[in-house]
DNA sequence: TTATGATTTGCATCCGTTGCAAAATTGCAT
DNA sequence: ATGCAATTTTGCAACGGATGCAAATCATAA
């Protein structure tokens, strides 16, 4: 099951991963070359590429899983459960999300000072979060099928991230503490799903 | 007023925009060199960086007009006018808006296809709006500072922007024409604001 | 140990982007 | 018109991210 093939790229991943967030918080993003981030972690700059799709993917490593779960809570919800309380279930689960990997390199701070203070990864960010929304639209359609149409889930699901998303950012430019910055997401997630339903 | 100098720089500047959509729109945004652009527009490659800072810019040569209009609304708003009947004030110019020189040139449609299918320049797109909304947060806060305080108006244009973002995205995806997808975005927009207020 | 398949590596190359200094162009005063 | 100053354009060199490809290396199972 697990030979020396597959420990060993699960510890260069996590060697690109930890060197990479090492360096941009160190010397900033832009300022460290992939060259640099493949020599710390030991292989030659052309094997970054068959880990990671690209230099801002390496922060992005576990965007997939997080949207995953949260598809299936959907696909899966609760026979009976309003549409309003299963957004707030999920609400409550993307907030308090943390990979396990960013445990165990104890990671998730820096990720988001970075996402946050870089453009590029800014714009990455939303590019993901934008995609997630889509599809998380569809699966509420599909839940929901003969209570909203696909126009009616966009518009919630887009009015619901929307809110979240652009009352953290107002949180965070304002230099508000991580901790406050959660609290307001979460006020805003629960005042507009109230006002959704 | 108007030397050789500025009128040159006007048609420079026009006629890079018109060689890149025609370009991006006949063989792709990718497959489109930079320097093919120059040569078309009849000016050299490192010209073009004095006209635009990117690749991608050359898209989005008016997003900083369109912000300041709908920023300016908001700050002379109409004395005694409820944050709803601005927002519907605001949100019906923001869906209508078409810049003159597109007019001109005739190119909007081109260029929201070419937003919609390019992942770079939607990115961009995201990032450009993400900006536009805090900055419309503020203004909102500003201009109503004794009803609502930053972070619910984060809330509520978060909320507003997300819905008609998300719905335009929705309804395009399922392959409406353009007409279905305005006409979505404003029921979206519309019965958002009635819900927020 | 050797055959096999997967992974890594070192190129070579392309493209977007930037800095810099030389050259060309425009505006202006005489 | 002529010469000077300011502004723009240009060519050139360089950097970093990204990709394709073939050679080299490595793990595994027989």
């Amino acid at each position: 099951m697990t030979g020396l093939r597959e420990r060993k790229k699960v510890r260069t991943r996590r060697a690109l991963i930890e060197a990479a967030l090492r360096l941009f918080t160190e010397k900033g993003y832009e300022e460290t070359t992939l060259a640099e981030i493949a020599a710390a972690a030991d292989v030659s700059t052309r094997t970054f590429f068959s880990y990671f799709g690209s230099k801002e993917d390496v922060i992005f490593h576990d965007g997939g899983i997080r949207l995953e779960a949260i598809l299936g809570m959907v696909g899966r919800r609760r026979p009976g459960e309003s549409i309003g309380d299963l957004l707030l279930r999920v609400s409550e689960a993307s907030l308090n999300w943390t990979t396990e990997e960013d445990l165990a390199l104890d990671l998730s701070l820096e990720r988001v000072d970075l996402i946050m203070s870089v453009p590029a990864l800014q714009a990455k960010a939303l590019h993901l979060l934008f995609d997630s929304q889509l599809r998380l639209a569809k699966a509420l359609h599909e839940a929901y099928q003969d209570e909203i149409d696909l126009l009616e889930a966009a518009t919630i699901v887009g009015s619901l991230v929307g809110a979240a998303k652009l009352t953290v950012m107002a949180a965070m430019d304002r230099g508000d503490s991580l901790e406050e910055v959660w609290k307001a997401a979460r006020t805003a997630a629960t005042s507009t799903i109230s006002r959704l339903t």
